[in-house]
DNA sequence: CACTGTATATTTCCATTGTAAATATGAGTG
DNA sequence: CACTCATATTTACAATGGAAATATACAGTG
């Protein structure tokens, strides 16, 4: 009846992949990621110490399957906010700050999914999933009406200038340079530093 | 005479810890992160294992160092390419455009310079040299005419808003998150996608 | 010069980690 | 029931960071 069998009884785990997959996410956020080991992350579980590379292969596997889980999550942490403002304006802001929150609510998790180092950038899934990061940016990014406006691949500037601003702002903010040290106060929010945006008019609107 | 002594005489090195951090630097962006341990280090330069650990503390202590190094010639690569400009409007293209070079040409030093997880953040010597290329920012968005600059710290406002952009840019960019892989082409340069700015006289003009 | 203290470097040793290979388990299928 | 194969475990090994003890040679002092 259960479709997640007890994980206590059986030799065969049943659902360890996606078990390993949600503890190693925790145990990410809780000591970083020098405390997410492949036999750290067995042991949490209850599993022999290998259990972990059968189902992602390596340890850069698992990172990276780690990673897709936080896009999936920033996206639709995103999302949610967007869906719950009103106009284009409060959208726009509602995605920037979303963007920010999540990675100073999570910010190991944060750090990994935007690692040139540990996770295999070229893994499809990884790239889907950061994609669908992306579109919600270029999403609320459309009828934004600025001085880049009128160039050609107008829509291309606009998303890739908030994307920077806003991975610029967020990643700085997390190492503490924006203040002399890590975790040190920030002075200006997001939108205090985003440039003023008109708005065009849109098909549907 | 020579000030640096031959390292290949004497059981004391002489000038060990600058030669560590050279080759340091050097396995650094030939090898990647991972390739840069404390022993290959050390059989690089030809000494024990443990040699580096006298001069740097620990792992992190080396990277910490090497980020160090990395900062000031961030700073200075930058500065050589504002120092060069002649107009406002080419300095501040010199500086952004510095900062996104230097990155592209040391992708691993770049990565460990804004690592979160790899060095000491608190280190007083990281932060003052990271301080310097901050630094070279501020000087150039000095009289930046924008739509915040008529705002309560307008001045704060314009470095946090133009590190983030190029910091973002630069980092997005090298992970080929706007590509679609990495390595990919961007589509647009760091110019292309910078809000345009007027500017304001300054006294000195 | 001889003696000694100290900074520098090496040797030895250990716990942890990622990974490979061989082995064991048991659920599903005929 | 017997067979198969995905799933897990056991065993083993090389590499790493780090600690501690030891060796080396240079600088200062008599």
């Amino acid at each position: 009846m259960n479709s997640a069998p007890d994980p206590k009884k059986s030799y065969h785990h049943g659902d360890l992949k996606n078990a390993l997959l949600r503890a190693g996410i925790e145990l990410l956020e809780a000591e970083g990621l020098s405390g997410l080991s492949l036999r750290s992350l067995a042991a949490k579980v209850g599993v022999s110490h290998t259990a972990p590379k059968n189902h992602f292969g390596s340890l850069r596997g698992l990172l990276t399957s780690i990673a897709t889980e936080g896009f999936i999550r920033h996206a639709a942490f995103m999302q949610a906010g967007v869906r719950a403002a009103a106009d284009p304006k409060d959208r726009l802001m509602a995605a920037m700050q979303g963007y920010v929150r999540f990675a100073q609510a999570h910010p190991h998790l944060f750090g990994l999914m935007f690692s040139l180092q540990h996770c295999d950038l070229t893994d499809p899934k990884l790239r889907a999933a950061g994609a669908q990061s992306y579109a919600v940016l270029i999403n609320i990014s459309k009828g934004l009406d600025w001085d880049k406006a009128d160039l050609p691949g107008a829509a291309r500037r606009t998303e890739m200038m908030l994307w920077s601003l806003v991975h610029g702002y967020a990643t700085l903010a997390l190492g503490g340079q924006f203040a002399g040290g890590p975790g040190g106060g920030v002075g200006f929010d997001i939108g205090d530093i985003m440039p003023g945006f008109g708005y065009l008019p849109q098909p549907g609107d």
